[in-house]
DNA sequence: CTGGTGCGAGAGCGGTGCTCTCGTCGAGGT
DNA sequence: ACCTCGACGAGAGCACCGCTCTCGCACCAG
């Protein structure tokens, strides 16, 4: 039979609709503005008949962190463009990225702005946690592959800073001349979050007139310290 | 007389207390947990008694902001030692707002985490919220003025992208070769804060395994695009 | 055909922010 | 010294919230 337990599929269905109900009220008015019963009236059920889908509204609210995290690693991958020369491959992630988030700044702010009160990241998020991290590393490690990363001037004391997941991401510990290049490219991720997160709450207003200007300046400025060449102007 | 009127005194002494209490409650739980009737309970009023002196739930909060904000103003001014060499101040200014952010992590969630839904920063704010970027200028400007900046291989191209606040801030326009030092040194904050927040929201945890070491490295490298050397190892 | 179960409705509990009204009490002006 | 007026806290109440529990209905599997 083509249709062998009806009954799951309209779970799944009616699942997802009220996942897509409270994403949008989250994409209009935050994470605070969530309402398990306006979704419910939305859908034109009663308040306790959501409790059949998700057992609480923090389910209901990891499930859209999980979302938002898949799409900001999504927007990083189609931004990416293994054609290019890596530096200007970091530009356009990060451009990529800085635009997701514009259109979605509610949804950015559920990944990386405050976490919700007693909230930790249950496994299922990591894998999507970390396919913007993935596409950082592909693209330091084409540029350590084909010798376009500066070496740095001063390598870092000490022993490695990163744990073994890291390294094994990487493909292994990285050969001279960049044994450090790890922990120096995690500088890419913060400046980048960092930098988006900056302008998205509000605390460049009044202190920068032309955002995407600048925007890529500081994406050019912080890669400069991990010795990534981005392109100017 | 020493008391010339009692009854504002006393309405700034509960005023106070209310900000107080408030503020013991965010910091143990969060933002969301700030609860007027909690803290109405707390200094044995009613709830409704609170609004004589704080006119919405939005307004006290509004206060533990700008407090949050100097407070993290005030960690950077003290831990800012003007003999230092440049690279060394900044190094230990931004220990300083990492040390008080582990220690506050609510309240540096209140000022640069997600804003709160409807919330535009009122004029108040930007006086306290100013205090750390001053320090910030004031490392970046010691350091154009002794020469110990190392000047950009690469000039940024195109007009200035901070505003006139900034620019006066500043002192005027930097010299030659330090024309565009302002909009690299905003990297240096976004970087900062970027960094305190990725770790105090848990974007590091199966990434970084000495997050103090990792920290000092962060600034480092993100001191290098802009031409500050920071002391490292 | 029948038994079991997944489902939605409904009532209800304790909590929230906020409003309005109503005594009271004290400080300041006469 | 008195009186008035305004600030104040209490209390009730409104609309909302997350969440729980119970109870019928309907549908699917056996």
């Amino acid at each position: 039979m083509p249709v062998p337990n009806v009954r799951q599929r309209a779970r799944e269905e009616l699942e997802r609709l009220i996942k897509d109900t409270a994403g949008r009220h989250v994409a209009t008015g935050g994470a605070a503005a969530l309402s398990l019963r306006a979704v419910a009236r939305e859908l034109g059920l009663v308040s306790s008949a959501l409790y059949r889908y998700y057992p609480s509204r923090d389910a209901l609210l990891t499930a859209l962190i999980v979302e938002a995290y898949d799409a900001v690693g999504a927007a990083a991958e189609t931004a990416d463009d293994p054609g290019l020369p890596a530096g200007h491959r970091w530009l356009v992630v990060c451009r990529g990225v800085r635009a997701w988030a514009r259109a979605h700044p509610h949804e950015w702010a559920l990944v990386y702005g405050s976490p919700v009160p007693g909230y930790a990241a249950p496994q299922a998020t990591i894998a999507s946690a970390t396919r913007l991290p993935a596409v950082m590393a592909s693209v330091v490690l084409a540029a350590t592959a084909d010798g376009s990363l500066r070496a740095p001037s001063r390598p870092l004391p000490g022993p490695r800073l990163v744990t073994e997941a890291v390294l094994a991401m990487a493909g292994g510990a990285p050969a001279a001349p960049y044994e450090d290049v790890l922990e120096r490219s995690m500088v890419l991720l913060t400046a980048l979050v960092g930098t988006v997160s900056y302008e998205l709450f509000g605390h460049t207003v009044g202190a920068i007139v032309d955002h995407a200007a600048w925007f890529d300046v500081a994406m050019a400025v912080a890669a400069e310290g991990v010795g990534l060449e981005l392109p100017l102007g």
